[in-house]
RNA sequence: GGCCCCGUCGUCUAGCGGCCUAGGACUCUGGCUUCUCAAGCCAGCUACGCGGGUUCGAAUCCCGUCGGGGCUACCA
């Protein structure tokens, strides 16, 4: 049992391809068979070396290991298409001999007039079979004049009938299957001759992929078929919904962002992407939304995934990510938050920062739903020149404020012990109960005045880790605004 | 246009002929809790696209219809 992951990248891995090879790689995991990843990047003009990198990155980065493929290797290597290109020449060549493809000598300009006829006379669309059986004195004829011939795979007459894992049974007339390019006039291979080929030559048993390569696969077969394989071992097709926008269009830049590197950037957990995608097009069965990595290879099933496509819905990739990242141990939270902060320019990296950030971290793992937010909940205990934020200011220069943080002033300083129980008890005693003040009112003055903002992890603690010195001294240029 | 796929709350889904006056999660609304923001707890809103069958009985099976999507490349 084998399963592919075979993108093409013509751009930064999105949200779809991801959950293909969380598929892929989730159902080879369940089943204990291997998983292939492999580069399809016959297409030269849109794939690029810098994307083809991103995207191994990006399935490392997800923790989507495979088995065979680039960097790893594998016995059925290489795996880039385009170090295969000899292969595939070879297979053209083969079908060539054999009459299952021909040379098509039919410009761009002449097969868009048979298309535009087509369309006007409102019959099935697709190659006419013009060259099918071109004479010796034609084939002369076009020579002469220049034309490099593409090869055609002839589609035979009848139909394709395949069993699709999630579909079920699918069927294709071959009237609406034409004859296919399998190699550019140039002798490069399309996507058709080389998905085919490498996938029986990598021995794959099982393709899962987008259903928008559904209606390719009477194709595939054909391939196949050419190849001389038995219909018994050809791999087992299984083809996944879509992932959609929101508004119902296929995932794009407008809406919502569609690159593993945004959310990576973001501050979204890997796991909680994963978990997140796994659950577009697929559930467990019963009620269960939270899994592990490791539970959803143990779940996870080809038959219970949908057949019907998926919208993307950020609202809730945030509420998993924040559960996930709740469940994170403090020196996972802190693994994770580091280059956030240092990235920020919160932090330096010095020990000592570290060991303040590893105090305050429990103060905010239940109040963020990104990592991207570590940086602006604990900025204030590092920051230099301090200065309470712009739209903040406001709420402490009023004389019930003024009031507040005097009175705070001369509760703190005599304080010989400080830590969050010593803060609390002689504020609320002054000014909750002495003075009479909503706690709201009166914290809140002090919040603003000694980190800065409305919105602060919780005061005493925050103002234990400021500590005594910094607390007082934020308190009393508060008092000069 | 042709071919193919798809159709349960706003969204993701459970459901595979009676357990469904349709369950869960996210969102949203209201409340509780509360030093802010969260988290947590409680409550509420809202769905089987439509029309025919089959059946004692249908979200579940069949047909049609409407709607959405994909493909229709010397892209993948």
């Amino acid at each position: 049992m084998k399963v592919r992951f075979a993108p093409s990248p013509t751009g930064d891995l999105h949200v779809g391809n991801i959950r293909t090879a969380l598929f892929d790689w989730a159902y080879a995991r369940h089943t204990g068979g291997t998983f292939l990843f492999r580069i399809e990047d016959t297409d030269t003009t849109r794939v690029t070396d810098e994307y083809i990198q991103a995207a191994i990155d990006t399935l490392k980065w997800l923790g989507l290991n495979w088995d065979e493929g680039p960097e790893v290797g594998g016995e059925n290597g290489p795996y880039l298409q385009s170090q295969r290109l000899g292969i595939y020449t070879e297979w053209a060549q083969k079908f060539l001999d054999q009459k299952f493809a021909y040379h098509c000598y039919c410009s761009a300009q002449e097969l868009e007039a048979v298309r535009e006829a087509q369309r006007t006379a409102n019959v099935a669309p697709g190659y006419n079979g013009h060259c099918r059986d071109l004479t010796p004195d034609q084939i002369a004829a076009y020579k002469s004049e220049g034309r490099l011939p593409v090869v055609r795979m002839r589609m035979p007459d009848g139909g394709t009938t395949f069993t699709d894992l999630i579909r079920g049974e699918v069927s294709f007339d071959h009237k609406f299957v034409p004859d296919f390019v399998l190699a550019r006039g140039d002798g490069s291979p399309l996507y058709t001759l080389a998905v085919a080929v490498d996938d029986v030559l990598m021995k794959v048993t099982h393709v899962l992929r987008g259903e928008d390569l559904l209606s390719s696969t009477p194709r595939q077969i054909r391939v196949y078929q050419a190849m001389g394989l038995a219909p018994e071992d050809y791999p087992v097709f299984a083809h996944l919904p879509f992932v959609m926008g929101q508004d119902n269009a296929k995932l794009s830049k407008r809406n919502g962002e569609v690159s593993i590197a945004w959310y990576r950037d973001k501050g979204f957990l890997p796991e909680a992407i994963c978990n997140y995608l796994a659950l577009l097009g697929w559930s467990p069965g019963d009620d269960r939304e939270n899994v592990t990595m490791k539970e959803l290879t143990e779940l996870f099933t080809v038959e219970k995934v949908h057949s019907s496509p998926a919208r993307f819905d950020m609202k809730k990739l945030e509420a998993i990510n924040g559960d996930k990242i709740r469940a994170l141990t403090i020196d996972e939270f802190l693994d994770w938050s580091l280059p956030f902060l240092t990235k920020a320019g919160v932090i330096t990296g010095s020990a000592d920062e570290i060991a303040l950030v590893k105090l305050a971290l429990p103060l905010i793992q239940e109040r963020i739903i990104m990592l991207s937010e570590v940086p602006t909940m604990l900025k204030f205990l590092f920051v230099k020149n301090f200065a309470v934020e712009e739209d903040s200011v406001a709420k402490i220069t009023d004389d019930a404020s003024k009031q507040v943080l005097q009175r705070s002033l001369k509760e703190l300083e005599p304080l010989s012990t400080w830590n969050h129980e010593s803060i609390e008890a002689a504020l609320r005693s002054s000014l909750i109960e002495e003075m009479g003040l909503k706690p709201r009112i009166a914290f809140g003055a002090v919040r603003v005045a000694t980190t800065g903002s409305t919105i602060s992890p919780p005061l005493f603690e925050s103002m234990e880790l400021l500590g005594k010195e910094a607390s007082l001294a934020r308190i009393r240029a508060g008092l000069e605004l």
